[in-house]
DNA sequence: GTACTTTATGAGGCTACCTCACTATCCATG
DNA sequence: CATGGATAGTGAGGTAGCCTCATAAAGTAC
């Protein structure tokens, strides 16, 4: 009875999300004791080399303060270190440890094979189909973000009246 | 040295969903102060009428734990109501109240109109080999769910091959 | 050299999950 | 009926991943 409660496609990208996470953190989890935020973490210092805490919260999109903390863990670990930054005293680099990128490669290979198996059964058309579909909707997802007031970013019909509460 | 880190295809649909996830979130935080757990529930008991808080639960893929614990949160805004279930004694049936179905509706057609927006540049041929996609990878997701060993489901093909480094 | 900004972090909080233990039921089956 | 094994919901307690606010130290600008 309710049928386009809400876009059929969000909702089945919402679910496929759901399920993609809950997947890569246990293969992750099982494979290499990582979680997928502290996965990242080594991967792009992996790909950037050592880092400031800054630019890596900021590339993995969330504030210092999380950063220092996820940073904190993987120290703990030994997979990183964090070392002085050589010209500016205020920040420190994070760079991977011998054993920080060997956790990474077994990590990132079981990853690969694990999650890998969810699109093998596409052809190489429909993949590449669906890597420029999925890439146009993350630009359009950039692209429209900053404004989520009332009224939505470009003003949808005035249905908004009537919410009805606090 | 970006060789294919993890399959580009889960890279991208991960930063999709690590978005999609957050527009959401915000989306429905704004024009109606909920999460998206939360709003899930109010959405799931919509569509089925008074539902056990265990049914509930599965659906939404957590534990009966957890879901006690976002009924407690709805009912303490009087979004749902708890009432006796009438045969069984053990459980409970979790209902909308009218305050709920206005919240979800409000929550609901913001959320079409913002988020829709993201597949609005997608012709209607595009839009439906998306969906089709989404589903396949869905079910691929849900099937391969079993088995994840350190050699992956069954037997990872040669793409694991050479992902350069170490 | 005073004022503004930025880097990282301590303190404290919230959401969304989980497991384990426990009660009250239900359901069989002897 | 009793009695033992599932099942429904919840209390207790914990983890991961986020956040804001406040603070110290260091860069930057005028």
């Amino acid at each position: 009875m309710k049928p386009q409660t809400g876009d059929e496609i969000i909702d089945t990208l919402l679910a496929v999300s759901h399920r993609l996470r809950h997947r890569v953190n246990d293969t992750l989890q099982v494979t290499a004791g990582l979680t997928l935020s502290r996965f990242k973490v080594l991967q792009l210092v992996e790909r950037r080399g050592p880092s400031r805490l800054r630019d890596i919260a900021d590339a993995t999109d969330v504030t210092a303060r999380t950063m220092t903390e996820t940073v904190d863990w993987l120290e703990g670990e030994g997979l990183v270190i964090r070392t002085a930054h050589p010209t500016d005293r205020r920040a420190l680099l994070v760079a991977l440890t011998d054993a920080g990128r060997a956790r990474l490669t077994a990590a990132d290979r079981h990853r690969t094979a694990e999650v890998g198996a969810m699109t093998r059964h596409l052809s190489a058309a429909q993949r590449e189909e669906f890597l420029q579909l999925l890439r146009s909707v993350l630009d359009a997802i950039e692209g429209t973000a900053a404004d989520i007031g009332p009224d939505g970013p470009d003003g949808p019909p005035e249905t908004v009246a009537g919410n009805g509460c606090s």
